[in-house]
RNA sequence: GCACCGUUCGUCUAGAGGUUAGGACACCGCUCUUUCACAGCGGUAACACGGGUUCGAGUCCCGUACGGUGUACCA
């Protein structure tokens, strides 16, 4: 049997970038074994859903190179992929467990249930689900029951656990794990307002879809078992389970967005290569098992298995990110990139934007910084003439240094297109200029790269000035020295 | 509180009984150099603790500690 494998969020915001990794996982499982991946959107919960979220987290997605097989903007035979439209399923579903006894109705009101939580946290024991004197099915007794349903009466249908059972499932990443039936709360499963929650949805939707393998967050673990319950009830085989480790803020809490970005919007904003947040993140509870770091998106797809999968959570390490992100910005073809920039160049109305310039300036400067944005501010004296403003007296000190504007008027008055072409020509040219000022060569070219670009950082002078041209080069020290 | 999961350098991790415990990011130093980077070289730095099992445990078992997740008519 071929794999299916599905990511199914539900539609409350912005994609996560721990939904981000959990997404991308399944995909490489599913190509990794000539699967199919599935997108199924769980928005059982009408008061959570955000308009939009949908089409931005298959935007996110997307861009982040995780497409579908199968899902609600794509079709295929399993749908449909949105629970909202599978809503008379899930009742039908509810109905047969309560037929075959697995499943029964409930008629308690919140505040009846909120009152036995804290009986139960007065008394010191887990809050769950007391069947034997809560208003239900068993303690009301059966003509009660039909009485009140026949009166419509608010009612939910839960699953009936059974107490004395040990529930077994084997997790491919964790192993076999054990938890008992009295541990396990009569979980609702139908709510009052006729809608399923997760727990059912995702039973009889994996189950419909013909998944097999469930790869999901680690939060999902405790739950599982009444997963696995409701496959024994339904006599279901449940699919394989593989619960993911999390991804973690620096103090190891769940990544949230108290301590930074955790959206893939926001990762897409700031100028990250899908490429390399994808490599990155992939390598959050995985790795290969070789010293291999960068890999493509088809890479990992041969790559991934999940016997790799790391069960320790991960805290996620945004310093590594950005390493990541200037590696693919060295990598990545220039003319490529130069069309990614030549949008925000033109935005700022930079003169100098001619494709073939922005790409040497591009492969001057990518060795100095880690986005490709990070250029158009770090390059600003390349793409215009209007230099940013110097700290401090800099400027003036130098204009009052006689050694080093006799040096600098020797320079400007000697310099040839010829020599900014030339490195060695503008070697000795710059050595000459600084010997008539009496210094010594380096002490002529960091004030000349301050006096030309504004700047006491950058790349390589010579290449610097090669850009900018002799004509620029020298009406830039005029300006300086008038 | 209870249940479950986890624990190798600061961080991501390799390691499937015998290793000088390896790599990457970060950090520090050196080299290169007109600066900052890049690159190269080098360095600091880890098996949570205690018991077993074994000739021999980072690796297997038990316990403890610590951490995380879950504990909703959310997903």
């Amino acid at each position: 049997m071929s794999v299916r494998v599905r990511f199914a969020p539900s539609p409350t915001g912005y994609l996560h970038i721990g939904s981000l990794r959990t997404a991308l996982y399944n995909y490489l499982f599913a190509k990794h074994h000539g699967g199919v991946c599935i997108l199924r959107i769980e928005d059982t919960d009408r008061t959570r859903f955000v308009e939009g979220a949908i089409e931005e987290q298959i935007e996110s997605l997307r861009w982040a190179g995780v497409v579908f097989d199968e899902g609600p903007h794509v079709g295929g035979n399993y749908g449909p992929y949105v629970q909202s439209e599978r809503f008379p399923l899930y009742r039908e579903y509810g109905m047969k467990l309560v037929a075959s006894g697995h499943a029964y109705y409930a008629f308690d009101t919140a505040e009846e249930l909120d009152a036995m939580r804290q009986r139960q946290q007065n008394a010191g024991i887990a809050p769950k689900y007391d069947r034997a004197t809560m208003r239900n099915q068993y303690t009301v007794g059966e003509a009660e029951t039909q009485r009140l349903l026949a009166e419509q009466a608010p009612h939910v249908i839960r699953l009936k656990v059974p107490l004395t059972a040990e529930i077994r499932f084997h997790d491919e990443v964790r192993g076999d794990v054990v938890m008992h039936g009295r541990e396990i709360d009569d979980q609702i499963l139908l709510k009052s307002d006729g809608f399923p929650t997760y727990h059912l949805a995702n039973v009889v939707d994996d189950h419909l879809m013909e998944i097999t393998h469930v790869i999901r967050a680690e939060e999902w673990l405790p739950s599982t078992p009444k997963h696995v319950l409701l496959y024994e009830a339904f006599g279901w085989k449940p699919p394989v389970f593989a619960h993911l480790p999390l991804l973690l803020n620096p103090d190891r809490s769940k990544m949230s967005k108290r301590h930074g970005d955790v959206m893939v919007h926001d990762f897409r904003g700031k100028g990250y290569f899908p490429d390399a947040l994808v490599n990155f993140v992939a390598f959050c509870g995985w790795n290969p098992g070789t010293e291999q770091e960068m890999f493509t998106l088809e890479e990992l797809c041969s790559a991934f298995t999940l016997e790799r999968v790391a069960k320790a959570g991960a805290v996620f390490d945004y310093k590594k990110l950005d390493w990541m992100n200037g590696e693919y910005l060295r990598k990545k073809d220039v003319a490529e990139l130069t069309s990614a920039l030549l949008p925000a160049l033109q935005e700022r109305r930079y003169p100098y934007i001619e494709p073939d310039y922005v790409s040497s300036v591009i492969s001057l400067l990518r060795e100095r910084v880690a986005f490709l944005h990070d250029i158009t501010e770090f390059g600003d004296y390349l793409f215009g003439d209007v230099l940013q403003d110097v700290e401090g007296s800099a400027l003036a000190d130098l204009r009052a240094d006689d050694a080093f504007v006799t040096a600098l008027r020797a320079w400007r008055d000697t310099v040839t297109d010829e020599d900014l072409a030339d490195h060695d020509r503008f070697k000795g040219l710059a050595e000459g200029a600084a010997a008539a000022g009496g210094l010594k060569l380096g002490k002529f070219m960091k004030p000349l790269r301050l006096v030309i670009t504004h700047r006491d950082v950058g790349a390589d002078l010579f290449p610097t000035l090669k850009l900018i041209g002799k004509r620029r080069c020298i009406e830039r020290i005029d300006s300086f020295l008038s």
